[in-house]
DNA sequence: TTGAAAGCGCTAACAT
DNA sequence: ATGTTAGCGCTTTCAA
């Protein structure tokens, strides 16, 4: 199966019984063909099932009509709905995919970019939450000369191409509701190390100090890794050691949703209601925050659009050969659904 | 940013004082070339940040490295795992992917393997789950010049390749748990046409008999679309008033895990306590089925393997020229979790 | 051990 | 309107 020759626009010609470049022509349709040759033409690419060669195109062309999708983990839910952000506008556009997982691992990071250079991709989205990543791995060189994207990441650098999401404007929102509310006692759950836990800290300390409500030692929670299956269980057996103390307090905020459902099911295990007894909000807006019982009100960080519009802008600078040091800044939205409620006192 | 030219082996033999060949000599390691004149040129290629350009390799060696995925939907968690599982196989083996998303639909599902195999990849790894499709689109046709793997899906042509989980033998190992338990009125809940779905509902049918346990007209359950958001609430749904009737099955059987995630939000709306008042068994084993409170006990597919042995398959039959009519059938595995126990009548 | 030259499949200038 | 030719960046004979 292997040893087949693919039929190439030579066959074509021989078949047609014409030169390559009027086969050419007729293929791309850019230069005049007589309608009796082009019948010719196409029959015969009919009957040998033609189809271009891309890589041959691409190599004239110095263009693959492809780009590079580098994210650090493809079954994070939120990095797949990016990743069908980008599929969606890549489709529409005439691009494919050439799908890179980093596995959250900076040098595994910088090879994908390199192997996806080498592939002569015409541009790359890079997802990485991890704000020493970005500064370490020197992307000011690689853009020099490729077109980059990135998603999310740590936005210093005003010389690069960013679509982020306002994180703080969503912590504010959802602090402000919950405040709003009525709650006093909010506690923050947080993983390790990330500039949007970072951000969203300290969007908490400022807006807690703003209203005047206490941060003591327990007020924020570190649940380690933040985007594992066990986040859910960390969350869950802190969350539930918390409501087995005497101090309770009446609100917990997630810095995504998963550490969000963890609440919930820690909730659950130590027999209080949400939202009755104790309100929880997240943060994202993925699927199981939907599929949850109660469901859960959360920030709607609209991934499908984060990845759609970076795709968008990657696309615009590589065809238009737009100049780098664009950033789109995309709006939270709270989406409000079954998990939060005043508090009884 | 973009004019700019990518540096080429031509560069780095000027920039050495040699010929193009001895460049590519010491790129490959494949022919003697002096250690002086290796080291020269080596200092060039790291001067010029030289990067071969994989596309003229490609084009010579009429192979691409490579290979081509087509899902109908990556946003299925199901479908996120086993592209998670051909991504692993893929790195350890040097392989890059293209990423399609044929949106379930046959028409695009095709016009996906049209491009990617314009685009040269070496073989193609396809998920698609409709038995119609399978057998419209012709695939005996390409797969006589391009590798084809297929997951998942209508295995009737022996001619082609394949890796599947047995299916009837996991939903028999459900099944045959639950009436171990002592279940008999168990229910199946199932979605709209597909091979999937339609193994297990003869599985059902087949097991309920052989074990003398009636199956009426409430029986079978069928939620509509069986992968989207919705799913869990119809499901729920559908669960919520058949506990709110007369006659309550002790037992739910989904056909897959968003499935049982819903029945298990419609029994805590019912207020009915899962294990103790019913038990609920899913089907895949998706991240989902982890996080919910209390667990899923569930048939695990094994989607990574199921991946990752499906793109060793394919790059088997890539390098080693090796024939088609390749089948591997995985086994699932019963994971016991946190959703069944004995009725209690 | 090295260089020159042909060619992978295609496009695009240049002829005719 | 069509054919001829030169190359895209690289590998690989073939000579030297």
């Amino acid at each position: 199966m292997d040893g087949k020759h693919r039929t190439t626009i030579g066959d074509v010609a021989t078949e047609a019984g014409v030169s390559i470049s009027t086969v050419s022509r007729v293929i791309n349709d850019n230069y005049p063909v007589s309608s009796k040759t082009r019948v010719k033409v196409e029959k015969a690419i009919k009957k040998l099932k033609f189809n271009p060669n891309m890589v041959a195109r691409s190599l004239i062309a110095k263009k693959t009509n492809t780009i590079g999708i580098v994210v650090p983990g493809i079954t994070n839910m939120f990095f797949t709905m990016v990743v069908k952000g980008i599929e969606n506008a890549c489709r529409l556009r005439n691009y494919t995919i050439l799908l890179s997982d980093s596995e959250g691992d900076g040098h595994r990071e910088v090879e994908c970019v390199q192997n996806l250079i080498s592939r002569q991709v015409d541009g790359i989205v890079i997802a990485d939450p991890v704000t020493e990543n970005m500064i370490r791995l020197k992307y000011d060189e690689i853009a020099q000369h490729t077109a980059l994207v990135f998603i999310n990441g740590y936005a210093a650098d005003s010389n690069m191409n960013y679509v982020l999401n306002d994180e703080s404007e969503g912590a504010l929102k959802a602090l402000e509701y919950l405040i709003g509310l009525g709650h006093k006692d909010i506690r923050l759950i947080r993983g390790n190390r990330s500039y949007s836990y970072d951000i969203k800290e300290n969007v908490y300390r400022n807006t807690m100090a703003e209203h005047k409500l206490a941060i003591g030692k327990q007020s924020i929670i570190n649940v380690g890794d933040g985007n594992s299956v066990e986040t859910v269980d960390n969350a869950s057996k802190v969350v539930y050691s918390i409501l087995k103390g005497s101090v309770k307090p009446t609100a917990f905020f997630a810095c995504n949703d998963l550490m969000a459902v963890g609440a919930l099911n820690g909730c659950k295990k130590a027999g209080v209601v949400v939202p009755d007894d104790i309100s929880i909000i997240g943060f994202d807006g993925i699927m199981i925050s939907e599929i949850s019982e109660p469901k859960l009100t959360t920030v709607d960080q609209n991934m499908f659009e984060l990845g759609n519009r970076s795709a968008l802008m990657l696309i615009d600078i590589i065809e238009n050969n737009a100049a780098n040091g664009q950033k789109i800044v995309l709006k939270t939205r709270l989406k409000l659904r079954d998990s939060c409620s005043p508090p009884k006192c």
